[in-house]
DNA sequence: TTTTAACTTGAACAGTCGCTCAAAATCAAA
DNA sequence: TTTGATTTTGAGCGACTGTTCAAGTTAAAA
């Protein structure tokens, strides 16, 4: 070994994965990237072989975050319907003046590529599917233990949930409907219960 | 007057809707578009003034065609929620496969521009209002007709209404999920009913 | 201290972008 | 048939895009 790498991959890859969530990919250029990052073109390059390759990057990054915080919050609290509504809680009111988009970065790549062929797309989906699954899992023990009926079974739960939340981000993202937030959330959570 | 313009607005507006729905703003590019409407750079500035220009007339005809549609199932219709449960299987189910996108065209113009000032978030944001109003005005109808209690206020459930209809559109807008929107819809439209 | 492989730099490339405008084509009115 | 305002054409402009790579810098190993 000779010389070591001068960034933090994983402060890049954060930085990068704030401004692809907030711009989208297509209209976030190289050069924002090299500013937001501080790099040269040579360096991202050299580390991430191409814009796609560090937006695959950031992309996966973020579900890993979201994933992370969920923990977090089903640790603190004394059920899984409990942690998953501070989760929702946190996300649509407390932290979306400080988040680059109400609406969920899995959700607007999902959005946003249309080729069903390309890398990016397939991309979106593949994360998509294993959040489902990870939701599943959730679900599954939130029955188990008893916080839900078994009316549906927890795929349909998740499938659900995934519904409501990204609709819910959606309505967020705009101006002056803050006070609906709370009596909404409360309304998902009292639907879910009630399934 | 000496000369008449060739092409016919309406046909070339919705073409170039059906691009920008698919492939989104800044993925579409001024070439795609000439070539999709058949008509040159020089003709295309003249009708539209810009790229921006062509995709507001875009997106306002596009809102023009949703309420259009809206009427159609509702005069075919006994109740309100009849025919808006129809207008919903008709998108999710029916026309899935021959619509440039699963997800509204507004929802993505909605998620796609980000900086607050700019013309289009402007015209998104203002779209999304008028149509949150026109759904309001039918579940006042809905209301006084009997067919929902008045727990809810209309436009409580305009916002119900939209933030189950684009999650739902959301979740669809993948492969291999068909099997599961009539289900999902008939919850949609279950939930409301027992609000 | 010298060597040397790895990393960083940034000028620059080829391609594409949104858009312009002089010239050609068009056609109702004279 | 001639006129002349209007529309259409498409070559091409300057800016910007993603990306490359030769030259410079760095620091562990010899």
């Amino acid at each position: 070994m000779t010389n070591k790498v001068k960034f933090e991959r994983e402060n890049v890859v954060r930085v990068a994965s704030q401004l692809f969530w907030q711009k989208g990919f297509h209209a976030t250029s190289t050069r924002d990237l090299q500013e937001a990052v501080n790099m040269r073109p040579g360096s991202i390059y050299s580390a991430f072989g191409s814009k796609e390759g560090l937006y695959c990057e950031s992309l996966k990054d973020y579900t890993v975050q979201i994933k992370t915080q969920i923990e977090g919050f089903l640790s603190n609290a004394d059920t899984i319907l409990g942690g998953l509504h501070a989760f929702v809680e946190n996300v649509v009111i407390k932290t979306k003046d400080c988040s680059p988009s109400a609406i969920c970065m899995l959700v607007k790549a999902n959005s946003e590529f249309a080729e069903k062929d390309s890398n990016l797309y397939e991309l979106s989906l593949d994360l998509t599917a294993q959040f489902e699954a990870y939701l599943t899992q959730l679900f599954t023990q939130a029955i188990n233990k008893g916080e839900l009926s078994n009316t549906l079974t927890a795929v349909e739960y998740a499938r659900f949930f995934q519904v409501q939340f990204t609709g819910l981000r959606g309505y967020f993202n705009r101006p002056n409907v803050e006070q609906f937030a709370e009596p909404m959330i409360n309304q998902m959570f009292m639907l879910i219960k009630k399934l």
